[in-house]
DNA sequence: ATTATCTATAGATCTATAGATAATGC
DNA sequence: ATTATCTATAGATCTATAGATAATGC
């Protein structure tokens, strides 16, 4: 059995963590020295070795972490997320930069080969991919207006959310996030918009 | 006057920048090394160093490169591209996983502070948002089905088309990038389908 | 002459291991 | 005892500069 780590330790390993995050969101994973997470926590490099082991046991503590809060976030709704829900999380999303700047950098690390990061996403957008069909579900029945299955909808709506976040993080002042997924929100309404007795409609 | 450079040299610099486009799909740019470029045409990284005098040059040339294909491309067609166009692109970018990894993952690190693509994709962005409004007003007028205006609708058609291509390479098993993209589609012609008196159908 | 390559090497990093020492918890 | 940190350091890389030599073009 794992010892449970004393207070003091967990705190230890929260504030690197934080600094994880930051450091990565400015140089990527690859970028990403040990001296300069180890220096912004006032630790030496080996001195954070103490806490995660390698370079990588970092990185798989930073993805589980963001796993623990995408699922803990989730649970906030009894069965997953409504499409208005997603809206608030893209607002959301768009007062944090720094959060949504690490773990856009990090996806786009993670298609290189042999990426440390990749199972982690592979895994992710599966069920990122589920979980969308069931937000679509529970908005439209088994058919969008546009004619489309919930199955079929949900690689887009995921798409739409990262594709966004790239052109949000290389120029905000271009693009309005949060406007844009509202837009697509209104897409997949169609032009009847979001009135009367919605789901399962035509 | 940059004296013209030899057949023989800009022959060299081609094989250079193909092995480059190979190496930083594989690492990324930050992860990718002269020498691994250099071993792949079978010269030392200082014998690379004679055609790219710094790895930001290699790096730079490379984006040149994308950036002439791109605009050659859309020159194939008089005033821009057109939506079934675009999706003949999609079909082929599915066909050459190479070249979408290589650029997904500049991307990816493009967004990281200082990074020396972020220029590069930070215009091109604003480009292709441009053009993409071009293709939008083209086929549907002021207007979309849904009810947004083609400046509205570009950054989505240019998110989803990004985001499918990191589920897509994260997963190709799991994700079919050209039928989801020819959805998307379907979703912006609405219910009533690409019918009667939109200009252009298939 | 100029161009193409090579060897040698300086100067920075980076990760990780080994082992000492200081602080804390039972 | 165990935990938290540190110093020292091995061992890999990596980029870029300097300068020699071989090949090519006029």
């Amino acid at each position: 059995m794992a010892r449970t780590r004393s207070a003091r330790s967990e705190e230890r390993r929260a504030e690197i963590l934080r600094a994880a995050l930051e450091v990565i969101a400015e140089r990527g994973y690859r970028g990403a020295s040990l001296g300069a997470v180890a220096e912004r926590v006032g630790l030496t490099q080996q001195g954070l070795l103490h806490y995660f082991p390698t370079k990588e046991a970092l990185l798989v503590a930073v993805l589980e972490e963001r796993d623990q809060w995408d699922t803990g976030g989730r649970r906030a709704s009894p069965d997953g997320w409504r499409l208005e829900l997603l809206a608030a999380l893209v607002e959301y999303n768009a007062m944090r930069p720094g959060i949504v700047q690490t773990f856009s950098a990090l996806l786009g690390e993670s298609v290189t080969d042999g990426h440390p990061a990749r199972p982690f996403f592979t895994r992710r957008y599966t069920q990122v991919r589920e979980e969308m069909t069931g937000v679509l579900r529970a908005e439209f029945g088994d058919r969008l207006p546009g004619g489309l299955t919930p199955e079929r909808a949900a690689p887009l709506l995921t798409a739409v959310m990262d594709g966004l976040q790239y052109q949000w993080l290389l120029d905000p002042d271009a693009v309005d996030m949060a406007a844009s997924f509202h837009d697509f929100v209104t897409l997949l309404y169609g032009p009847e918009g979001p009135s009367g007795d919605a789901p399962g409609v035509s």
